[in-house]
DNA sequence: TCTTTTTTCGTGCACGTGCACAGGTTTTTA
DNA sequence: TAAAAACCTGTGCACGTGCACGAAAAAAGA
C-alpha cells in the first residue's frame, strides 16, 4: 500500500534545500531563465527528476494573477433566426469564460455575418491590430482565415480552429467534428431503416452550396456509402439555395409526386425543421426524417416524431473547449495538444432528454 | 462595450475597504462563522450581493492545502475477463484521483466480486472502519449499500453512487443512465430496422436475472415500447443463467430453430459478444444485432458487422464524475449539486472511432 | 592590485484566502 | 463601581509560486 515515494509533497522549497541553493535559483531553473551556473542547473535539475516535482497550478496562477489579464479573441457568426445553430457555441465559450475571468483571462467576442464576406475580412483585420494573446474562429472563408492563421504564426499566437477545420495551416488544434464520417453515418442510419422498395432522398438546404465545406463533406461521406452498400438509383438529390419555406415546399412536393416511393429523406443541416414543417403538413409522418443539429424547433418535431434521427456535434462543446484549450496552453504552457474530434451523436425521441450539446 | 461593472475584479480586500472592516471579519462572514455582530453581517453581505463576489479557488484551496489530505473511499467491482466493463470506470476515477491529488485528495480503492455478497459486506464493513471524508459507491447489493448510506447520513460524510441508483436515501448524487429510457430507445431502434413480417428476441444473460436491476429496468423500457408501438406476438424472449458459450450456443440454436422470422437480436448487457461469436459462427450476419457497452471484444464485433448497434453510457466519465463530484464538493463545498443522468449514446461502425467513454 | 563588468545567487514582496490569536468593546455579575 | 464574562473585531502568518531588486562572487580590464 504504501509502495513508492509520494510525489505530492514537497515543492519548491524542498528541492531548494536539498540543492542547497535558494527558492530563487530553483524557480529560475524550473523557468528556464538565464543567469544560473551549468554546474548548479545540473545540480537542481537531478533533484526535480528525482523528486518528480509537479509545479503546483494553483499557486502557480495564483502568483500570475499580478501580471495582468490575458486576452482571447472568438470570432464566429452571429445568431440570426435562420442561424441558431450559433447560439450553442456561444453558450459554450460564454461558459468558459465565466471560469477562466478570475484567472485572468478575458475572452473578446467578434461577429460576422455567414453570407458577407466583408465583413468577415473587416473582422480579421480588426483581431490582428488588437493582438490578442490567443485566437479561436470558426474558418467560415478560407482565404480569410488563413491570412489570419499566417499571423498569429508569425505573432506566435496559438489559433484554435473550430466546427470546420483547414488542416495544412499551422495552428494549434481543430476542434470539431470528422464531416465525412457524419455523413457516413447517415447512410448507415438510412440504410437500417430503408423498407423494401424504396427510395432515399437527400436535400441541401443553404444560399451557398458549393462553397459550404461542411455540407460537402457530409454529403461526400453519405455518397460513399450508397456506392459501396446500396446503389445510386435508390437515391434523389435535392439542392436548393433559396431557404424559404414556400419555397422549399413547392420543390419537395414535386419532387415527392416524380418519386413516390421516397421512404426517407436526409437534409444535410439544421435546416432539417423546414423539410419537418413541410412533412407535417401533408401528414406524412411515415416518411423517415433525419437531419442535424439539436435545436429547439428540431427538437419539437422529433418529438412529435416527424423528425427521426438529429446528428448532433455538441456545439457547446465545441465553444468551451475551444477556448478552455487556449486556456489550458497561455496559463499552464500544455504544449502537446492534439485535435479533438467530437462524437457524432445519435439522438431520438427517446434519448433526447439525456443529451448534453 | 465597457457596460456593467466587472464582477472579477476586487476579492475580500475590496469588500472589506467598502464595509470598512477588517479582513478578517469578511471571512467570518463568508464562511458562516460566528463572532460577527447582525448589523455588521448585515452589511458585509449587502456588499458581497453587491460585487457579485465569487471566491478565488485557487486561492482557497491553496490556503487550505496545510490543514492535511481528505480521503475518498471508492467501492467498485474487481475487473475479470467477464467483468472487462468495469475497467472503464476504473480508469475514470484513476484519472480524477491524478487531477486532484496535487489539492490535497486521495482516493482508497475497495474492490469486491459481483457474485460474492458477503465480500461486498466486508468492504462496506471496512470502509466504515476507515472512515473516509467521502464515498464512492456502486451499489450492487442493496441491503449493505443501505446500511452504508445510513452510515454517511449519520457522519455527515458526502455518499455518491454510480452506474445504478437506490433513489429513496439520502445521498449526495447518483451518476449514471436512466436505464428505462436506455431499454425505450432500443425498442425504438429494433423497430426502425424491423422489416416486414420479421420478428425481435429480447435475450437476458447473467448469473441472477431477478436480482439485476440494470436488467430488468432496460426490460421494462424496451416491453413499454413494445406495448406502445408493436405487438407482442413480434417479440421472443430468452433468459440464460448460464453464461458459457456452449450453453448459450445451443440455446440460441434451438431457438432461432422455433422461430425463424427473427431478424432482430437485443442482448440487454455486454454479453452481447457471446450472441455475436454464435452469429458469425452460423454465418448470419443480416440478423441486426443490439447490445451494450464499448469493449474491445464488442468493437471487434462491430467493426466487423456483426454487431449493429452498441448502446453506451460513458462508464469512464461516470468513474471520473463521481470521484469529481465528491472533489467539488468537499473542496468547494458546493452545495447544491443536483443527479447528472449519462447521455445514453448509440455507437455504429460509422462513429465508434469518435467515441468517448 | 584595484576597479569595472559580468555572472550568479539570495531576499522580499505579491497573489487571495483560511485560521489562530490577541486586542478591544459591550454586557453581565458580584 | 469594579471585575468577569461574553461578544465582536483586527492582525499576522501560512499556502506555493513568479518576479524584481540588490548583493555577492567571479571574471575581465587597467
Amino acid at each position: 500500500m504504501e509502495g513508492k515515494e509520494d510525489n505530492s509533497l514537497g515543492g519548491v522549497k524542498e528541492i531548494a534545500r536539498r540543492a542547497n541553493v535558494s527558492l530563487g535559483t530553483v524557480d529560475r531553473v524550473i523557468n528556464n531563465r538565464a543567469g544560473v551556473a551549468v554546474k548548479t542547473r545540473n545540480r537542481v535539475n537531478a533533484i526535480i527528476e528525482e523528486l518528480n516535482y509537479q509545479p503546483n497550478v494553483l499557486a502557480r496562477r495564483l502568483a500570475l494573477t499580478s501580471r495582468g489579464t490575458l486576452r482571447v479573441a472568438v470570432l464566429l457568426p452571429d445568431i440570426s433566426e435562420e442561424t441558431e445553430y450559433w447560439k450553442a457555441p456561444l453558450e459554450g465559450i460564454n461558459k468558459a469564460d465565466l471560469e477562466i475571468r478570475q484567472y485572468g483571462v478575458q475572452v473578446e467576442h467578434y461577429f460576422f455575418d455567414q453570407n458577407v464576406q466583408s465583413v468577415f475580412a473587416e473582422q480579421v483585420n480588426r483581431i490582428m491590430a488588437n493582438a490578442p494573446d490567443g485566437v479561436l474562429i470558426t474558418p467560415t472563408f478560407e482565404k480569410e482565415s488563413i491570412a489570419l492563421m499566417k499571423f498569429c504564426k508569425k505573432k506566435k499566437i496559438p489559433c484554435v480552429l473550430m466546427n470546420s477545420d483547414i488542416p495544412d495551416q499551422h495552428r494549434l488544434c481543430y476542434i470539431g467534428p470528422e464531416l465525412f464520417d457524419s455523413g457516413y453515418l447517415s447512410g448507415q442510419l438510412v440504410h437500417y431503416c430503408l423498407k423494401e422498395g424504396q427510395k432515399a432522398m437527400i436535400v441541401n438546404i443553404a444560399r451557398e452550396i458549393e462553397n459550404n465545406v461542411a455540407i460537402l463533406r457530409k454529403e461526400d461521406g453519405f455518397l460513399a456509402y450508397f456506392r459501396e452498400k446500396l446503389s445510386q438509383d435508390q437515391l434523389v438529390h435535392l439542392n436548393m439555395t433559396d431557404t424559404g419555406y414556400a419555397s422549399v415546399a413547392a420543390r419537395l412536393t414535386a419532387l415527392l409526386e416524380a418519386h413516390q416511393q421516397i421512404g426517407i429523406i436526409y437534409v444535410t443541416n439544421s435546416r432539417v425543421a423546414l423539410v419537418a414543417q413541410w412533412l407535417e403538413s401533408i401528414g406524412r409522418k411515415d416518411i423517415v426524417l433525419i437531419g442535424y443539429d439539436y435545436l429547439d424547433k428540431n427538437l419539437d418535431y422529433l418529438k412529435r416524431g416527424v423528425i427521426d434521427f438529429l446528428l448532433c456535434e455538441k456545439p457547446q462543446e465545441q465553444g468551451y473547449r475551444g477556448v478552455m484549450s487556449l486556456f489550458q496552453y497561455l496559463i499552464f504552457s500544455t504544449t502537446v495538444q492534439e485535435d479533438y474530434l467530437i462524437p457524432i451523436d445519435i439522438v431520438t425521441s427517446a434519448n433526447y432528454r439525456y443529451y448534453r450539446n
